[in-house]
DNA sequence: CCATTAAAGGTACTCTAGTTCCGTTAGAGC
DNA sequence: GCTCTAACGGAACTAGAGTACCTTTAATGG
């Protein structure tokens, strides 16, 4: 065998893959900080060495993760109307964010995020994913003559989702169906008056 | 003196000013990861056993900060016209959110308010009565008959602030004048449009 | 199947955040 | 201005997160 090959297949990747859904796990329960990396090795039944010569810190493996979570990712709706379609979008984040488990999981990338580059990295690279996979409900609705021409698909959907996260990050008001609602009629009722359009330079 | 009598004059507040502005200082600096409070209790000139004491962790300290920030207001706009208020309402947390030390400064009470219960109480206070202090300017608009007259003034500041904290925690997109001008039309539009009524209970 | 060496595992160690203990300082009441 | 004690300060101590070092396992290429 010749020097210097990486060798990423079985034992690697399953020690991998032990170690996400443990620090999955562990995120859930202790939140980011309190967060041992000793304790991630425990669950995952693996070294604590092996743990920190990879991961490093509690936010590198956070950052990990997230790339992780990247890759699997959710069907956008196609419901032929922009109302339905954002609706769609916005009660699925709001899902997602009363979920317990993905709740407390969000939040803690999201705190990882602002402790740490490459978490950071990770989690824009993240959601730029998310947004890019709904925004061609966006771009059909201009298509059918729903929304101004020049409307910046990215900035409706990122509309949509905006109000849910901040109950959950700064606000803590509770975050129901009906606020998902609203979250996404908000954003139609804007994208339609032309307030997402390139051409809106605002003084 | 008598028995079990509080002191909080004098020499107590001192310390309290002096580790509460140390502690601003720290976080700005490290985060609120990587925050030691041996680290604040040197800078604040005051022994470390007082601030484990006396605040207990950091996300106790940071709760603390918290309570006094709140103490400390801003005056909000009173253009005549809904649009300007928001804009400069909008502006207003752009700016804040973009000043090295102020943005730093809230992400770190953010972050702490996911870590901890008490910083939670503290954040959730504080916006409550930052969007309590702008809701008039809403109110005042349904006066003028801009706006439906069921129109719930405090989701339309939560409206306008959304967007802006979304990208400082979420997306990590850039938070310009533009974007914080944006937010402010696209609340304005949703309220406009009858959105963010009470009677409007959607499905 | 065998040789090679990434990558994992175990143990002993270090270093520092957080605690304990006790002596000192200074604010509140008379 | 004297007393009492809440609150602060310093130093020694403890625990556990993170590191260093070396051994063992198993993926890769021939």
């Amino acid at each position: 065998m010749t020097v210097g090959t990486i060798r990423p297949g079985g034992r690697t990747a399953r020690v991998r893959a032990a170690v996400l859904r443990a620090a999955g796990d562990a995120l859930v329960e202790h939140g980011f900080d309190h967060l041992d990396l000793a304790d991630v090795a425990r669950r995952a039944e693996v070294g604590k060495t092996t743990v920190y010569r990879r991961w490093g810190t509690v936010a590198g493996l956070v950052a990990d993760l997230l790339t992780d979570m990247a890759e699997q990712s959710l069907p956008r709706a196609d419901t032929g109307s922009l109302i339905e379609d954002l609706r769609a979008n916005a009660r699925l984040v709001q899902r997602t964010l009363v979920d317990p488990r993905q709740g407390a999981l969000f939040r803690a990338v999201i705190v990882a995020a602002t402790c740490d580059p490459r978490a950071a990295e990770a989690l824009h690279r993240f959601y730029a994913i998310r947004i890019a996979e709904w925004a061609p409900c966006v771009q059909q609705a201009v298509r059918r003559g729903e929304l101004p021409s020049s409307t910046d698909p990215s900035e409706v959907i990122r509309a949509v989702s905006a109000p849910l996260y901040y109950r959950l990050l700064v606000s803590g008001d509770p975050i129901d169906e009906a606020v998902a609602d609203r979250a996404a009629e908000a954003a139609a009722a804007a994208a339609r008056a032309g307030v997402y359009t390139s051409t809106n330079s605002p003084n």
